[in-house]
DNA sequence: CCTTGACCTTCCAGTTGCTGGAAGCCCCAT
DNA sequence: ATGGGGCTTCCAGCAACTGGAAGGTCAAGG
């Protein structure tokens, strides 16, 4: 199938899939007239990798991910821990902007927001105490 | 001062505020070596984008908010608004996390994370039904 | 047979916000 | 004068695409 069809099938934009055969993803193989002619478990890769990247993981754990997808004995103790691993880097974006949050949604509270020129956010971005 | 103690005052790499300078957000002076030159109100102005950006704001944002910060007339309607459309970029983004973090902590309890070759994790990302 | 339009190809550039490195001045102290 | 820092510029690269230009291909309609 061409690569319309497979961007079709897969959820992802034709360009991106240009660009995963770029850097390795996947590998489909080509008609005679040059076009890219996907079967299958191309599709399928391409399906894996669009879920593993909308759950968050790099390409290059993607990669890793499908390296150990289609080792059939692999142990899942080794997807367990990237998955961990990942799960702690959520957490911690997660504070992060939680922490974010707490601090602008205080400056926007305290913020009259008319149009008088003082406000508190901007006298905080240019000399309050940080944090 | 130099662009070393510049860095040194705000916080921010001598890398960065040069990046800052061509984008324009900073014109410190020249002296006649061609060193950057940075007076009390440059430095003024790096301490503040680096605290907006420490908040989340874009760079762009940052030049919005510099330069209402310097419009001695503006209204604080106008950084309010600013600071709550950010405000609700957050919300989103710590929301979509959560979603994440509640999908995936889901597939990593439910894999049992030893050497066998079975994982859930894996039959999700491969075929199962998409979050 | 020719044209039209959709689809495909490659390659180059741009996005955001820096960061690293190379090559080459400049300044100060010894 | 020599050494070691600090300063300058410019070029390249990171992630993960996305947009666009220039051109080849294919199927349908007239």
């Amino acid at each position: 199938m061409n690569i319309g069809e497979a961007s079709a099938a897969s959820g992802l934009p034709a360009k991106t899939i240009r660009y995963y055969e770029d850097i390795g993803l996947v590998r489909p193989g080509r008609g005679d007239n040059g076009y890219r002619d996907f079967v299958e478990s191309d599709v399928h890769k391409l399906v894996f990798v669009a879920r593993s990247r909308s759950l968050g993981f790099t390409v290059e754990e993607c990669r890793h991910l499908l390296s150990l997808y289609e080792d059939r004995g692999r142990a899942s103790a080794d997807v367990k821990a990237m998955a961990r691993e990942h799960l702690a880097r959520i957490d911690r974006k997660i504070a992060d902007l939680e922490g974010l949050r707490a601090t602008l949604g205080a400056l926007v509270e305290r913020c009259h927001g008319d149009d008088r020129p003082d406000c508190p956010i901007l006298e905080r971005l240019s000399g309050g105490p940080a944090a």
